[in-house]
DNA sequence: AGCCTGACAGATA
DNA sequence: GTATCTGCCAGGC
């Protein structure tokens, strides 16, 4: 299995939706680290990339939605400049170029 | 049920 | 590096 993504974020027997459990995860990535699309898809065990995309698109406002990224470290293409400038903030380990996170060193596994 | 849409991803050229 | 295609899968109509 693949480092950490088999674990199910399961609420204490708390009947949470889909897009509350990717909120979740989502809100509890720390400072300076960052996950893919599909990475909170399989680690919270639904949906695909594409579909966490659409939660964040409408519910993700009031969480650290910079901290989540396209598979190639690039920020979310909505609006890559504020993103960039928050995950600068938060010292994320970048690629030379300061336009991509360097996800091997900065992809959170959920621990 | 069927079709379309989309803050995605991987493979290929 | 870019462009294109295919697969993905829940939501809305």
């Amino acid at each position: 299995m693949s480092a950490g993504l088999s674990t199910r974020v399961v609420h204490g027997g708390e009947r949470t939706s889909h897009a509350e459990e990717v909120l979740a995860v989502v809100e509890r990535i720390p400072r300076g680290k960052v996950m893919t699309y599909k990475d909170v898809s399989e680690y919270v065990g639904w949906g695909s990339g594409r579909t966490v995309g659409a939660v964040m698109s409408r519910h993700g406002h009031e969480v650290p939605w910079h901290r989540v990224l396209l598979s190639n470290g690039r920020p979310n293409p909505a609006n890559p400049e504020e993103a960039l400038r928050l995950l600068k903030r938060d010292r994320t380990p970048m690629m030379p170029d300061g336009e991509r996170v360097d996800l091997k060193r900065a992809r959170w596994d959920g621990r």
